[in-house]
Parts: C-alpha cells; structure tokens; sequence
DNA sequence: TTTTGGGTTTAGGTTAGTCTAAAAATAAGT
DNA sequence: ACTTATTTTTAGACTAACCTAAACCCAAAA
C-alpha cells in the first residue's frame, strides 16, 4: 500500500486523535488537527477508506485499521528517527525540529530509515521523550503521567512533554525543565491547580495546571 | 521567489542541459531529460518564464536566467551535500544515492543545509566527484577530461565519473574503479577509440570508448 | 414527534502537474 | 519558393489536494 505525503500526514492525525486505539475520530475533529476545512476531510476520508487504512461509514466518524495503524507508526518512526538525527547530529534545538521532521517523515526509502537507525544508535525516543516504534510498528509505552496530576511531595523524572510546540518548549528552556530533570511536587493550588515544582533539588518553578499538564514524568 | 518539487527538477534538467552556461536548450531535450511528454516541458516552460527564472520565447528554446540558475546551483548543493551524507555517515553505496537525494534536495530548510554543511566538514565534492557549490552558488571547476581523450602512456587520477546511473557504477566497481585511483593509458584502438587502461600500478582494464568516456581523470 | 442546529457530505471550482491528440510554427529538401 | 518533416504549442482531460457554498443527516430539545 502507497500513500501520498498528504495521506500519510492524515493517518497519522487519525492515529493521533485515537490515542494509539481505534477510537472514533470525527471529521471536524481532523480538520482542526490538520488545518483544512471539512470538506476536504471528508474527500480525504473516502480515499483513505477505499486504500482500507481507515473504516469510514458516512457521518459516523472513522477507526483506523491495523493495516492502517501500522503504516501510521511506520511515519511516526521516520519522524521521530529525523527529529533525533536533527538534535543530536546537527545541534537543533528540541524546539526547531518538528517542522523539518514533518517534510522528512514523507521520503520513501527503507534503505535510508534502516541505516539512519543503526547511525543513531537505535534510539527508544526522540527529543521530545516520545517513544519510537520499531520497524514492525511495536511501541513500549512507558507509564507517564501529566505533573498536574502527581501529589504534593511525589517526586519523579520529567520523561516527555505532550505539546511540543516551540512556544512551549522555549517556555520549558527558560525555567530550566528538560527531559531527564529530577522533580518533586513542592505545593499545589486547590483553587486552580497550578504547581510549585522544585528542579533537580535546587530550583524551584511555578506553574499553572495547564503548562503542567504537559509535562509527562514517571513517579519515583 | 519560491519553486515547487517538479519545477527545481525542471530547473535543474535545464541547467545541466546548458553546460552551466546560458546556452539554450530544446523543449525535446528536457523532456528527454525529465522523463515527460514535450507538451508538459511547455508548459512548465511557461510558469518557469514567469517566475523569470528562464527567458522563454515560444519555438526557440529557452535560456536559464542568472536567478535561475543561482536557484538551480542552491539545489544542485543540497543534492550533492545529501548524497556525500548518505555515502560517508550512513554507509550507502555511491551508486545507491541518487534516487534518495533526488527526494532529499527538495526539503526546505536553509539551517538544515547549513548545519549538514557543517557536520559533513565543508565537503568540496560528491560521491561521483562532482564539485558542491557553496552557499551563494559558486562552483569551482576542477579541469578535468574523459579518459577517452588521453594519450597512450599517459597518467592521471580518476577524479569525477559523468554517468552517475546504478548500472555504470556497478560496473566501475565491478572492474576496480574507482574515484582517486591512479591511471595510466596503456593502448588505445584506432578503430573504435576503446582503451587498455592501468589501475594503480598493478590492474589492467580494457574498456570501450562509450565507457571511457563517462571517465573523468586529471592529467598529471 | 416535530423542529432545529451542529456536524458532515456533496456540488462545483481552482491550481499543479501530467497526459494524448491535434494544430501551428519553424526548419529542411527539392 | 513550395512542399514536407520535425519540433513545439495548444486544446482538452485527468488526478490529487485543496476551497466555498449549499444541501443533507441526525440527535437533542421542545
Ligand atoms: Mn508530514
Ligand atoms: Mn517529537
Ligand atoms: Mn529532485
Ligand atoms: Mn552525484
């Protein structure tokens, strides 16, 4: 099965907006992830339909199929595999990969996914602690949980972020939160439900509940 | 002024097919080159000329602009860069390349290059010992001539083959030539111009003239 | 159970890039 | 100079990926 860049960039937003599952995705819902109107989804969901990556029955939303799945992850690895071969090879920021990876995911050449691979070391993650899936689309999830919903004291490593867009990553730059840092849950507002943090057991960081939703640690 | 895929392609077709020079160039020719009918080369002929990239005069051929072809060397950079990447870093054969870079050139990100620029260490030449251009388009040519125009006892270095398909490279591996290798004409055949040539001081190979013409080497 | 409003699809149009077939322009041969 | 032959362009169609505007479906509220 061959999918054009646009395809490819559509299953993956389906992928996405299942949570990995085959939950139901709706077309207004795809829109706004892709940017396009609903009426190109709509178009777009009845090639894909036709190609069988997704099930898609007329004003009912689409699921993903496991041949669909697969070739979504295979994307997925191919983006995530540039966006550590940009960061750690060429000295990108975490925050000025994204885009790039977006137009690098879309070459065809499993010679080159293979051998970039083994030249990176075959990493488990990209820079933004998102997992890679291997070449059969397997991916070991590691239980992560949003620093908004740890408690007072818990203490943890920060092991991804779930936006990576540059404004919030630069916003992680700046107070000092990267993946890998050491943090514990200092105090918590009742009212709001923003954090105090402290970093690496000497700094201290505040935040609301909304920049700490983002922030992905696993309990320690 | 931004190109699409398919008119870099065309752009480089018809710098390539100019010599680097402006010299003009046949829609037949192009389409031979690109693979299309001539009545799709009219009509990228057509936007190119808008785009004032080339000086298109219907029925006459066109001329590459000095924008143009600043445009087209930009692109010729990014392939060669890509293909020196693919060959040292990831271990790809030199005859394997070209396809993939072919897809890679068309990315668009001016610190990409720039970073991969650096991390390959400022290389001067491709995998095929064509010469990189720099960042503002400049190319410094190295003298060079097929080996089908040296004389019988003369030596030199390989330096550059002029067909970069699989097929001719394979061959030049198969028969132990390859860029950097010393030679010397040991006989040449009046009748059909094929050559008996000496590989670094040890390996005799007989070629036809088609061959040794797609050679190129320095005299020293 | 009928209305209504939000979500979704269809209809019809646009641009890029390709094609085949036919027309037109230039170049070549007598 | 006139008639061919070759090259090139135009005309008309197709697919992919988008759009706007209009029609349509369906589920929740009246
Ligand atoms: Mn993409
Ligand atoms: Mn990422
Ligand atoms: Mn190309
Ligand atoms: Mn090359």
């Amino acid at each position: 099965m061959n999918l054009t860049a646009a395809e490819e960039n559509y299953l993956k937003a389906i992928y996405h907006l299942s949570d990995g599952a085959s939950k139901s995705v709706s077309t207004n819902d795809i829109a706004a992830e892709m940017k396009t109107k609903p009426a190109s989804v709509s178009d777009m969901l009845r090639k894909l339909g036709e190609k069988e990556v997704i099930n898609y029955r007329k004003y009912y939303g689409v699921n993903i199929t496991p041949e669909g799945k697969k070739l979504a992850l295979q994307t997925i690895r191919k983006h995530r595999l540039w966006e550590v071969f940009l960061v750690e090879k060429l000295n990108f920021a975490w925050d000025e990969v994204h885009e790039v990876a977006e137009e690098l995911e879309h070459i065809q050449s499993p010679l080159l996914i293979q051998r970039l691979d083994a030249f990176l070391n075959y990493p488990k993650f990209d820079p933004h602690g998102d997992p890679i899936p291997d070449e059969f689309g397997d991916v070991k999830a590691r239980p992560r949980i949003p620093i908004s919903e740890m408690e007072i004291d818990q203490s943890g490593q920060i092991v991804a972020v779930k936006d990576s867009s540059a404004a919030f990553l630069r916003y992680m730059d700046k107070v000092g939160a990267y993946i890998g840092a050491r943090v514990k849950i200092l105090d918590k507002v009742e009212f709001d439900g923003s954090v105090e943090i402290l970093v690496d057991q000497k700094k201290s960081i505040f935040m609301s509940k909304d920049v700490a939703s983002n922030i992905l640690a696993v309990q320690s």
